[in-house]
DNA sequence: GTTTTCGTTTCATTATTTAAAACAACATTT
DNA sequence: AAATGTTGTTTTAAATAATGAAACGAAAAC
């Protein structure tokens, strides 16, 4: 394990759980010595990634951190773009609206709209979605690179639900449909009782960066809504991408598909 | 130097200037090895904190900063609890306002709401203010723990403009009469022409973590106007105080200050 | 009053990191 | 077409940084 790894590592276990923690709480937590951990820290300390509260010598996230997602926005605005469009995606549906990033560790929930009603989903910000198990997986890999899709359904395909889709060809299946319709929809495959759609936010060269869902509990769902509700997430997911490079985006990906912007 | 160290600074390298940079360039900017800055960008790749484009190879910040951000917020919500604040302040004056936080690294320029005006003061952020030159230096030493200061004022005072005040007496003056004041006053002392007054944000033990501040061009500012500017900016101030710890809080430092709530 | 837990420092051992050199793959220039 | 200067990448022995056990006083818990 390199020494970056274990400082990440370290802030990752720091973004976790309490806002504050104890030398010796976070040398449990990442199974480092005392002494290593320490070390690590006064080193991220001097960068202003951790601060240390004087008096009770806890630990915790530094601005440094909020410098450097904001030196990203500056320079890549989606999270400044996407989060107005989301909520106001929000606040038509009434339902959870969230969308995600993807990235080396996969894709990534980044903000999350929850509905005022009381039966509603929580998805947490953070969380590393499935690509296999998710409406946005399935609309991410719709419109990614081919070689992301081969290489998420070549490991083993976790099943979270009893309505989890393992079988590679179908999920494949999915996948096309997804791409025919221009959204995908998500049942139950990650959590039991949710339904979700999603669209997928496309990037400058016309691949997903990410996608944009709404989740809603089963109940709540006619299967009249769905298409009102994948209309609504692929205008709004398509507001986002145009935003975002500029231009009216053009969907491009390997898989020979010629299938206009969405 | 620490490869910790090492690796943070490629992240702030690759936070400044073009949003994605090539291996040689970075490895320049940086001054490490070719083959010791590509190792570092793939250990950072491999925790989502840079991310690399797969066909033109040139790297950028990953999500990964904006996820550990994210965590920091939701553990101290200091940016969600201050902007709409701030900006509410800017479109009540008419005037650039922006906050800033307390670190090891110093006083970082964290938001930026500039003014409508065509005549504007521009503040970038992620800049680090020095303490001792700037009306939000003043205004945060005035509420902070004494040690602050007494290391501040005891390096080198860069002096920026004319206007720059270098005398640690006449600083700790300035201070005091902040303390005395709610508020500071900053007269050209970073950077010409620019006019502003700062108030500090007290966290939960009643000390400055950051200072909140509006900016304007000197000549637009009669000297009737600095009260009720100073008064805005209390206000505004003291009112991200409350929200950030849940109630009133009382002014509190090692200077045997006994003033009440700014 | 005793025991445990805390943060901190030290230091020999170990493991990682380093940077120079050589590599192929492209672009540009000659 | 050949030469030159890029690029990213891999390999090495040598240098350096990281490690973890042990010991410390202080503080907290019992």
């Amino acid at each position: 394990m390199s020494t970056v790894a274990k400082a990440v590592s370290l802030l990752e276990v720091l973004g976790q759980g309490e806002p504050e923690r104890t030398l010796a709480d976070l040398a449990r937590s990442v199974d480092f010595d005392k002494a290593t951990t320490r070390r690590l820290l006064l080193a991220l300390m001097e960068q202003g990634l951790v601060e240390q509260d004087g008096g009770s010598r806890l630990y915790r996230l530094g601005i440094g951190v909020a410098r450097l997602a904001l030196m990203r926005e500056a320079q890549f605005p989606f999270l400044r773009t996407a989060i107005p469009v989301a909520d106001a995606l929000a606040a038509r549906t009434g339902e959870t609206v969230h969308f995600s990033e993807h990235s080396s560790r996969g894709l990534i929930s980044v903000h999350v709209v929850e509905s005022s009603k009381a039966n509603r989903v929580a998805v947490p910000v953070g969380e590393t979605l499935p690509l296999h198990a998710t409406a946005s997986g399935i609309a991410f890999m719709a419109f990614a690179d081919r070689r992301v899709m081969d290489a998420a359904l070549g490991g083993k395909l976790v099943s979270y639900t009893p309505h989890t889709v393992t079988n590679p060809a179908a999920i494949r299946e999915l996948v096309s449909a997804a791409r025919a319709r221009g959204y995908s929809i998500g049942a139950q495959g990650y959590e039991d009782g949710v339904f979700s759609v999603a669209a997928p936010i496309l990037g400058v060269r016309g691949t997903a960066v990410g996608a944009l869902a709404i989740a809603a509990p089963r109940a709540r769902i006619e299967p009249a809504d769905t298409e009102s509700l994948g209309a609504a997430v692929v205008e709004a997911a398509s507001q986002i991408s145009e935003r975002l490079t500029g231009r009216r985006t053009t969907a491009a990906n390997d898989q020979s598909n010629s299938r206009k912007s969405v």
